[in-house]
DNA sequence: TTGAAAGCGCTAACAA
DNA sequence: TTGTTAGCGCTTTCAA
């Protein structure tokens, strides 16, 4: 029952390419040229070496081939929290562009945690040809460390200014300018939002917009809140007695939380008060009442990211990838207030 | 301006192990040594090692480290959907059991397509040490030639028998079990499923729980309808039409569009008929009623399977991973039939 | 405790 | 069109 050393895991020892050109009696080189799809082969031989390939269940090992090709055919993502349907659906998309351009994607999540984070990401750089940070919330002295380490990269959803670092961002702006425009015109004077993490470039943009608003005469209060359905339900009463006649939620979720609640409450949404989220997630569509919300293209946000990263990586330098515009979904969660007359533009 | 051949990407060529050797005063050996923690290294020897690799800025190419090694380090993961957080929720929690035991998670979606899976199978092998496929959905004869390999393997959420594959499954049949019990209980006597991907062994066995259910005097009424809640709210009207007293949906999202649907509808829920969820994904807690639900622990199933795996890996080939225990949350979206007397128990 | 050197499986000159 | 062979960057004997 002694296993010899080289056939610990199983008893067949890794088949190589020198397998296959011994049974395919061609050279390795010639191997090496039908796996690549060099065309200066003979298709007689070329074939018998399909062949063998085939009876052999020949698999080219990807530790190899990136150590001689010098890439690896490989890009990393790195995302806060890979349970928000945001990041899924932004790196399914990401994976299906890298897919097609021959790569796979390295997923890590970092837990939100900024110390796991740029542990993560020197892990990735020595797996990963290219890094895509999504919302990353490290410091960004850890990001300026990273963009001099010449790994190309992008970043979304954070804007790093005066840094070597290409970033990919999302009009939460004008998203959050839309919506407050939309309760201006029901009527509304008073709103109150509810924040996300306050390191977030996608909360701070939030209130740079709250602030815009005020200009034109919205009076914005802000509650910290969080990110969660969880943190919505624990905010939607402080949200009301703000007073606001609209509740301008951070995303998606704490807006169903605030609904939830405010269900159990007996509050009426949008009769007492006006409820909006922000992302678009499915399930805003179907609540009761379903969420004015601002739709974020997460696939096309995907795509955007996975096409910019790879211009960056083929040292494609011109131009920035710019910013992903949203759109606004009216639903039934917004309404005028109360005693406003009641006359929905 | 024409970059030499090897500066193409930036212009800092690698720093590999044998630029850390040569500022250290040290053979690239010695350099390995202190990298993988060998302690015997002279002590301050050692610390010049150290202090090179952070001068310089030294990372260990995990494509060179795979291949001398003979392993990646990596662990491949399938699933269906990254986009279900039934499946994200799953891979952070394998992540973080493959992180603490030093190796990472390549992630692929096959988009619910058999033969897409396959064909990331097979690439998922070139690269990692492990495999864990989550609900495959390919045919048998796949999972067969897969078996074959030689590579450590785990599949959950598939029971898979005469083949030499380990499992890790989910009682999805008390599962639903219990939610026929609970249903029984409160006085029902018809209930209509909606049914979920036809050839999921999670469906699968969901019926195979109703049969027993039905040995109990429980009608079941069975309509194909999906897993997501779009495919709910378009079902809704028609488990309506079956006559049934309680709609058992395959899952959460389901179960969420025949909320809002009936919500539109104006059917009330309990009310005119009950509801029960699957999975217990988080919005199931904040609908309007709340969803009854069965809550499948994810991280407890991701972490077990991460175990299980190492296990595999490592050549330790005793017990089956078996099966992971559900718990039934009982919520307002189920009551009481109409002109049942109305005692819930 | 250290270092020299032989691989690991593949690619890509370079020769033939 | 084909084959030979020198790397790719690291680990790991084996000797010293």
């Amino acid at each position: 029952m002694v296993a010899s050393k080289r056939a610990r895991r199983s008893n067949a020892k890794r088949i190589t390419i020198a397998d296959v050109a011994r049974t395919a009696g061609a050279s390795v080189a010639t191997v090496s040229r039908v796996l690549n799809g060099v065309d200066t082969v003979d298709p007689v031989l070329a074939e018998r070496v399909r062949l063998a390939i085939g009876d052999l269940g020949y698999r080219p090992s990807a530790a190899a081939q990136g150590l001689a090709r010098g890439r690896s055919g490989t890009i990393g993502v790195l995302v806060p929290d890979l349970a928000n349907p945001y990041f899924s659906d932004v790196i399914k998309s990401v994976s299906a562009v890298a897919r097609t351009a021959g790569s796979r994607v390295l997923v890590m999540d970092s837990d939100e945690d900024p110390e796991i984070e740029r542990e993560l990401t020197e892990d990735l750089l020595r797996y990963a040809d290219g890094l895509l940070l999504c919302s990353p919330r490290m410091p960004r002295a850890h990001l300026a460390a990273l963009a001099g380490r010449g790994t190309p990269m992008l970043v979304t959803n954070r804007q790093v200014t005066g840094l070597a670092l290409h970033s990919l961002t999302v009009d939460f702006f004008q998203g959050v300018m839309a919506v407050c425009g939309h309760l201006a015109r029901l009527g509304h004077r008073r709103v109150v939002y509810l924040a996300g993490p306050e390191h977030a470039w996608a909360n701070a943009e939030r209130l740079r917009a709250l602030s815009g608003a005020e200009a034109f005469g919205l009076q914005v209060a802000t509650v910290a809140c969080g990110f969660t359905a969880d943190d919505g339900y624990a905010a939607a009463s402080a949200a009301l007695d703000s007073g606001a006649t609209a509740v301008v939620a951070y995303n998606d979720f704490v807006a169903l939380g605030v609904l939830a609640r405010f269900h159990e409450m007996g509050v009426d949404v949008p009769g007492d008060i006006s409820l909006t989220g922000f992302d678009g997630i499915d399930m805003a569509r179907f609540s009761d009442p379903p969420l004015t919300t601002v739709a974020v293209p997460r696939d096309r946000l995907g795509r955007a990211a996975g096409e910019a990263l790879a211009r960056i990586m083929s040292g494609d330098e011109e131009g920035e990838p710019g910013a992903i515009p949203v759109e606004l979904h009216v639903r039934a969660s917004t309404g005028a207030p109360r005693g406003s007359g009641g006359t929905p533009s």
